[in-house]
DNA sequence: GGTTAATAGTGATAAATATCACAGTTTTTA
DNA sequence: TAAAAACTGTGATATTTATCACTATTAACC
């Protein structure tokens, strides 16, 4: 609780009785490597921030092939964000990569955390502007970038990421084949 | 005003007093096709509300060269959030492709709002979560589909927005160049 | 500890897409 | 309304990337 105590007053002060009613919402879960936290199909009844270890948020398409939509770590919010807001199927699943915990929230309680302390509002706001720039930026690395520049650019970016993950899932996040990244990668 | 108070009451009801409040905070402007709303490096003190015409949002590369984020007509919102938020220089421009009203909001307004009628908050936590999805509806469709798929989708989702820009401005929002989406066009 | 599954590299080839060059058309603007 | 600018289509060619096939290596699991 304490990490996410400090992941908020990044973005806003609470008092000691705000963020103590805050806290009672949320609710601590383990997963293990490969357990998936939801799956597509499945309905989403909570918003997970994760406190520590990774996961994916992956889309799978009509021949089973599985897209990467992010990858999330320490102090990242994830769900599959349309169908935990208005309580539907989900599209996507979160798939963890290693053993992770999380703080679960359910939309009831994010409706309480709204209600009794106004100031949450504007933090998830500035959450949720946060992951819509980032969005942007990925969008804009497919207009503008090859495959090679959104490979040394996601290095730059992420460099602890890349000693993390496999570089099947790293292509497949960044929207190549396994075998063009594995070329990619030896010409440097 | 009366589009603005019916397109917030798709979410969120307002009291007549409410609205009056909201509505104060916001001024109309109006641009003329291929005028700039802003541009790159200048600061970004609004946030808009398309009233009517059309815009897009570009990033303009090392090379010149524009990328399209997105396209935005009645209706939507748009503004570089990450420099308006933060009070910092555009990293994107804002580009009238036809005559257009808006309603802008200054960062001042816009808190104003939060704390003179929670409920905006809300409402603005919902349209900011619509963006995020949206846009990873888009990096979806760069990781599923080859440039076919991609103006299949288009035309299926933006049907009425095809009839109003250039095949260069589609080719470019689609990520493809614009004799490739010349030829695509023409086999079906 | 041995078997199975996942991961990674690489050659050969096919497919998708970009680039360059040019011509015809439409739209804008002075 | 004439000239300039922007838009569109299309051929020829080069480049990028995907796909298939195979091998080697590493990690996971009973």
């Amino acid at each position: 609780m304490d990490v996410l105590r400090k992941h908020i007053e990044k973005v806003i002060v609470l008092t000691d009785e705000e963020f103590s009613f805050v806290s009672s919402c949320f609710t601590p879960q383990h997963f293990q490597r490969k357990e998936y936290i939801f799956r597509p199909q499945e309905r989403v009844p909570f918003v997970y921030f994760i406190v520590s270890g990774l996961t994916m948020l992956v889309y799978i398409d009509d021949d089973g092939n599985e897209h990467i939509l992010s990858f999330a770590m320490d102090d990242w919010w994830e769900t599959d964000f349309g169908a935990f807001l208005h309580q539907r199927q989900a599209t996507m699943g979160l798939h963890c990569l290693e053993d992770t915990v999380v703080l679960k929230l359910s939309l009831d309680g994010y409706q309480a955390i709204c209600a009794h302390c106004p100031k949450m509002e504007h933090f998830f706001l500035a959450k949720a502007n946060g992951g819509h720039i980032a969005s942007q930026h990925r969008i804009l690395s497919f207009l503008m970038a090859d495959a090679k520049m959104r490979y040394d650019w996601f290095l730059e970016r992420y460099p602890s990421l890349v000693q993390r993950i496999s570089k099947t899932l790293l292509a497949s996040y960044l929207g190549v084949s396994r075998e063009t990244l594995s070329r990619l990668s030896r010409q440097r």
